[in-house]
DNA sequence: CTCCCTGCAAAGCTTTTGCAGCCTA
DNA sequence: TAGGCTGCAAAAGCTTTGCAGGGAG
């Protein structure tokens, strides 16, 4: 946890960026909530938490800021609200997303299941790949599982 | 292109929906415009030049509707506007995009490149795909060609 | 001392909603 | 004549921006 913070924080000096207690409490509750996929609304709220004087106008500017810097992906899910997830250590590309249409839940797949077809793009539509987006939407185990009862 | 809209139109016949001339002039400006990945505001434009007493609100029930009986999708392209696009006659899957991140152009692969992931998906991680949103954003031909010189 | 950063409030956009009137079946 | 549909205007989000104050280097 914390050296992960510490990478992060090394990689925004590195941008020079300073690395105000604001933005730092942005990224803790972005690690400790990793599994979920937070609005610029969530993170700030959860801030509010133990840092009630931080401002929402603050908190997306810190987003906006890591995702310049490629600490977190913007994801839309067609909710009409902008999402942040933090991209996994070491990851070189933004994983993919399962989207259940019945409970709302969203999970994710981190194996990169696209390398194959991304070559085939590159060449195929001569087009230079540099990240992509993938989401599946449909019905997840449990509510499958839900439903055969 | 009167078939296609005759086909539209059987369609929301049979989800009981009423063809009024606002949701036919809709239907028209999509299929003019299906090469582009229009707005809301861009389709109500258009519609505008032809009937001036359209309401844009009419213009988002429409195509609500439209989507909601899969003749359209929406979709967002992280600049916080709501796109809509044709869904491709006798198409069972959406259709991938290709975002130049320097021109911002969107081109479609029409193609599906996924069966195969989307089989591994299902048995791997028991998910049952309705649907996917696949977008690569990157270096389109031209801007490659253009930078080369 | 300078420049970056912050909080607050206001403004800006996109999208949705309420409502009265209209048209059609 | 009932119900769906429409236009207008207002409201409702989400996000960005202007500005003055504050703080770190």
């Amino acid at each position: 946890m914390e050296d992960r913070i510490q990478k992060i924080k090394d990689q925004m000096k590195k941008s020079s960026y300073k690395l105000t207690s604001q933005r730092e409490a942005t990224v803790r509750v972005l690690l400790e909530n990793e599994a979920d996929h937070l609005s610029a609304e969530d993170v700030y709220l959860k801030i509010k938490e133990k840092s009630p004087e931080i401002g929402l106008a603050t908190v997306y500017r810190t987003l906006e800021l890591l995702t310049e810097i490629n600490i977190v992906d913007k994801i839309s899910f067609g909710d009409g609200v902008q999402r942040f997830d933090l991209r996994k250590e070491g990851a070189n590309h933004f994983h993919h997303h399962l989207v259940c249409i019945k409970c709302g839940s969203v999970d994710e797949i981190e194996e990169d299941l696209l390398p194959e077809v991304e070559r085939k793009v590159e060449t195929k539509y001569d087009f230079q790949i540099h990240d992509h987006r993938l989401t599946f939407h449909g019905i997840c185990k449990k509510c499958k599982e839900d439903d055969q009862q």
